[in-house]
RNA sequence: CGGGGCGUAGCGCAGCCCGGUAGCGCACCUGCUUUGGGAGCAGGAUGUCGGAGGUUCAAAUCCUCUCGCCCCGACCA
């Protein structure tokens, strides 16, 4: 292609609104726009890196024994509200009538639709296992869009569906699926780790989350750097601390600590590690009260306690409910005498001794508590985040932690939608049976924002060879028409040879040319001028290392046959679990 | 939804505090020169100052409301 016939709104400067790398770079290198806030519209390049991801998936969902089909972007309010998702799933579901004052909404994701289509037309386990897949449009009313295509409101995924007759079935369409990502992950040119995860809003028993390592990333993983385990922060798991503290007891002393709240105040104010204070939690769990007792220099996990709970989501109470079940104002709770509400505690709480606790009155607080002594517990659980150095729950050595970008999660579904819709097919006993589902996604765009912040560099973008918008960028540098007859015959031998060729025909000077390729970052650029012409010779700069060799241009494929990196997929390991 | 900030030319910004002629850089158009790492000179075009109301002789500037966007948090897969 030539530049001078596709849009590639170059930008000199950095857009304001930018502030990750990718998103940055996107804007700079004309692969987006914004239409609105969340909403972008794919450039010629950009679309261009989408296909090129979407065509590794098509081919990897495809091999894996998946096939491709297309439901709507707009689905029924009823299929929803069998599910009970009409109502649960919150205002991230953008919904809106028609014209005879029907519900519908935009689809964030499609277990309701491929279900109902299910039960319509599949009854027999022979037919099984089946996977349907798509690669389409969704939208979810995200509270705070951000980083350009990382987290958009719209924007592209690839989703599917798998049914099986039992759960043995389900586990290994599972475990295809997990290789399927493992391959695409990796001929996309992506470092990343596959990790424990909570299912979420989505539901089920087992997932995994494919997470591309990246200092901008949203979520944090931990892992032991022997990579035996690896999990999302919110769902790794911390065992019981093994050792008790066996300091004698202390007698207990209410003291005045004026004014201090947080654990920072009120241990600088006593002169005490945030490890020896336990802080009291007030959360409301669907409007039922509960104090959760932590160490002072741990974090609650939310999602940890909501679990345990059994409740869709968990919140810190409101200043009014501390007031009226602690008799204090947001600050001083604490165990002793606390009444009228379950005391959760994690784990840690349990061999401490002689600790710091909130005393249930303004500017008040105890010192030497006991658990037994001074206070009770309804219940110990894991309901902690996990930090650097804490012991993996594998015993396989001390967890590290690291930011990383969700490009796809896997999930064990079983049958929760199945029977919320009643999907059933018969067995070869002609019983009835839910079938065993399992859900699988990928986000095009944000694995495209993935890689951009994993391969960049001062200069723009330095794309992996498989979905790089373009192999070769071809640079005239100089007028003469020994250049441009140069330029247009390598142009021919390049595409004969396989190669996607983006020919810079404007008329810009070089140094245009080169600050826009290194921008746009095709992996292999072609200066063309006409003093390597002199010389029989054109250069050839390798755009992820800078290196440059003159290449006489009879040459030219055998050289960059040399320089492109194996195309073949990789083995795909086992998920560890 | 809470906190902070920003809407002025296609892009990046100044001007606003202290009301009075709307400006700078880049990009764009024309001409000449130039042409291997973001060219030089000369000329030119481009704005309902986000929108509505108000105060005032006079509003980009002050006040009120509103819309949009960005950042932090809460939230989310």
């Amino acid at each position: 292609m030539k530049t001078s016939q596709l849009l590639i709104p170059t930008l000199r400067e950095d857009p304001g609104e930018a502030e990750t790398v990718s998103h940055r770079l996107m804007l700079r290198a004309g692969l987006i726009r914004k239409t609105a806030a969340g909403i972008y519209t794919y450039l010629p390049l950009g679309l261009r890196v989408i296909r090129k991801i979407e065509g590794i998936i098509r081919e990897e969902m495809n091999r894996a024994g998946a096939q491709e089909l297309l439901m709507p972007i707009a689905s029924p309010a009823e299929l929803w509200k069998e599910t009970g998702r009409w109502d649960h799933y919150g205002k991230e579901l953008l919904r809106f009538k028609d014209r005879h004052d029907r519900d519908f909404c935009l689809g964030p994701t499609h277990e309701e639709v491929i279900t109902d289509l299910f039960r319509r037309e599949v009854r027999s386990y022979r037919q099984l296992p089946l996977n349907f897949y798509q690669i389409q449009t969704k939208f979810r009313d995200e509270i705070r869009p951000r980083f350009g295509l990382m987290r958009g409101r719209e924007f592209i995924m690839k989703d599917a569906y798998s049914f099986d007759a039992d759960e043995a079935g389900a586990r290994a369409s599972y475990q295809k699926m997990y290789d399927a990502y493992t391959r695409i992950f990796t001929r996309c040119g992506l470092t990343f780790r596959a990790v424990e995860a909570d299912t979420g809003l989505i539901g089920g028993d087992v997932s995994h989350e494919f997470m591309v390592l990246a200092a901008t990333g949203e979520a944090t993983v931990a892992y032991t750097e022997e990579g035996s385990y690896a999990a999302n922060l919110e769902r790794a798991e911390i065992l019981p601390p093994a050792d008790a503290d066996d300091a004698p007891f202390q007698p207990l002393t209410a003291v005045s600590t004026p004014r201090c709240r947080t654990v920072e105040e009120v241990t600088s104010f006593l002169h005490v590690l945030p490890r020896q204070l336990v802080k009291t939690l007030i959360y409301k769990a669907e409007n039922e009260p509960v104090a959760v007792l932590i160490r002072g220099d741990h974090e609650l996990n939310e999602v940890k306690l909501a679990r345990l709970l059994r409740v869709m989501d968990v919140q810190l109470a409101d200043p009014e409910t501390v007031l009226r079940l602690t008799k204090a104002p947001v600050g001083f709770a604490g165990p002793i005498g606390l009444s009228g509400v379950r005391i959760l505690a994690d784990h840690a709480i349990a061999g401490m001794r002689n600790v710091v606790v909130g005393g249930n009155r303004e500017d008040t607080h105890y010192v030497n508590a006991n658990l037994g002594r001074d206070f009770t517990v309804d219940r110990f659980a894991d309901l902690r985040n996990a930090q650097a150095g804490d012991p993996s729950p594998r015993g396989d050595g001390p967890l590290v932690l690291a930011k990383g970008i969700e490009v796809g999660q896997v999930f064990l579904l079983g049958t929760k939608y199945s029977k919320s819709m009643n999907a059933t097919i018969l067995d070869d006993q002609g019983k009835e049976r839910f079938a065993v589902m399992g859900c699988y996604g990928i986000g095009v765009g944000r694995t495209a924002a993935a890689a951009i912040e994993q391969n960049h560099d001062e200069k723009g973008i330095i794309w992996p060879f498989p979905i790089a918008p373009f192999h070769v960028h071809l640079l005239p540098v100089t007028q003469s028409s020994k250049t441009a007859e140069a330029t247009a015959r390598l142009y021919e031998t390049l595409q004969e040879g396989g190669f996607e060729v983006l020919w810079d025909d404007r008329d810009e000077r070089a140094g245009v040319k080169f600050n826009d390729a290194d921008l746009i970052g095709a992996p292999f650029q072609i200066v063309v001028g006409d003093k390597g012409l002199a010389d029989g010779v054109v250069e050839v700069k390798i755009r992820r290392t800078g290196t440059k060799s003159r290449v006489s241009p009879s040459d030219i494929l055998a050289h960059l046959g040399k320089a492109v990196p194996n195309k073949a997929a990789p083995e795909s390991p086992r998920p560890r679990s």
